[in-house]
DNA sequence: TTCTCGCGTAAAAGTTCCGTTAAGAGGGCT
DNA sequence: AGCCCTCTTAACGGAACTTTTACGCGAGAA
């Protein structure tokens, strides 16, 4: 049986969600502060949260990081209409999805579906190939035209999240906080510093990158369009 | 059934729109005040509210605040014809769209077909296809003819709140609000640049745009009618 | 008709962001 | 200790993006 977590300080929505999530078969567990969800999760692993951004105490950020410490199940957030430059916080911090509020029960239950689904193929590839190079997440190890590629460790972190998110954009934010940790999210010199070097190991022309794109203001984003 | 919530305290109008609607096959649910209306809406769910802005006693605005309280179900507003403010914060508050009074009943007929239409389906999957062009939210991309499409940050902030907002008229300050901010309300033209620059990239005749519609002095709107 | 207002468009001006390079600091290994 | 590898940090030129300004057009009001 699938489990949801609900983190959310209005008794109403609280209720609505329970009512409607049960009714739809999945095992609801409910809690109505930030601490109150994160210790519920570590006691009682969910398959999903659903966390509200507007919560007392620690607020949904926290819980979010507090959350992507040590799982990587979906979180979907709940906000209020506010300024999208809010919801990108949520997004960095590890957030899979969004609903605003007020939202409607079959938007949130097909958003719901929608990242229990995409969370099951985790079976990930043992290997991601391209044209011009093979990462074998398994390993740790790269190779182009069949030799080894040495990759530093930083370098390896980065890669090792760009192409497990392929085709997604990956916001600076949130790759300094993978990489380096939260005290370091503003510090997107250092992306500069080592994209530029992974693209020299890895892409045909440095110059003009092919897999390993910038979208300028926003991050980076790892493509592969070879069918392989 | 089909059933439709109307709210106006105006008889002749109540009538009318009661035998129109019947005619067509619709369930019809009438209320001659707001309070009488929320209680119903309640009590007995519709499928589309009408409600009209000039009510005695809590108002139309206040009477969408109640519903979007608790449900997203499509509001169109009645309202007269000088009263553009009041269209204005009627959206804010969460309506749908509105006619203006004096109606044509083959208007509000059409208005309402479009706004059922709109809150039929809720996708499964977190992109939005149109005929030209395919918005993936998850990935944060667009491609169109299979040609991804480059967006600017504040580009695609836009819209991202047009798409999410499908079928519905956003209004100028609610788009300013999510993209830039509170303090950019009145930045009218930062929109009509970035729409432009939207137009140029999606659509087919930017000159005579087919998604991203422009309504004079109140806001934008998405639609997207194809069936697919 | 003329006037006004809102919109679309283009381009200039201003600002931020990115790629690159290089030098210094720290740590592990021989 | 000395060497090597890696990480950190700063600086700069150029690219990308945002903001601002200006002007033409068309719809609706006077």
């Amino acid at each position: 049986m699938t489990r949801i977590l609900v983190i959310d300080d209005e008794p109403q929505i609280l209720r609505a969600l329970s009512v409607n999530l049960r009714a739809r078969g999945y095992e609801v567990d409910l809690a109505a502060t930030g601490e109150e969800g994160l210790d519920l999760a570590a006691s009682h692993p969910p398959d999903l949260v659903l966390v509200d951004l507007g919560l007392p105490g620690i607020d949904g950020i926290e819980v979010i990081r507090g959350l992507r410490g040590w799982t990587t199940v979906p979180i979907i957030t709940l906000s209020v209409r506010d300024a999208e430059r809010d919801k990108v916080d949520a997004l960095d911090a590890g957030a899979d999805d969004y609903v605003t509020k007020p939202f409607g029960m079959d938007e949130l239950l097909a958003r719901l579906r929608a990242s229990l689904r995409r969370a099951q193929p985790v079976p990930d590839q043992p290997t991601v190939t391209t044209a011009d190079f093979v990462v074998n997440l398994a390993t740790t190890s790269v190779s182009r035209d069949g030799e080894d590629v040495h990759l530093t460790p930083t370098e390896w972190s980065i890669l090792n999240v760009l192409v497990r998110n392929p085709g997604r954009l990956v916001t600076q934010r949130y790759l300094l906080q993978q990489v380096w940790g939260p005290n370091y999210a503003k510090e997107t010199n250092y992306l500069r510093v080592y994209v530029a070097g992974l693209r020299r190991k890895l892409e045909p022309d440095p110059s003009q990158p092919r897999y390993l794109l910038t979208e300028a203001g926003m991050g980076y984003r790892f493509v592969n369009d070879d069918l392989i």
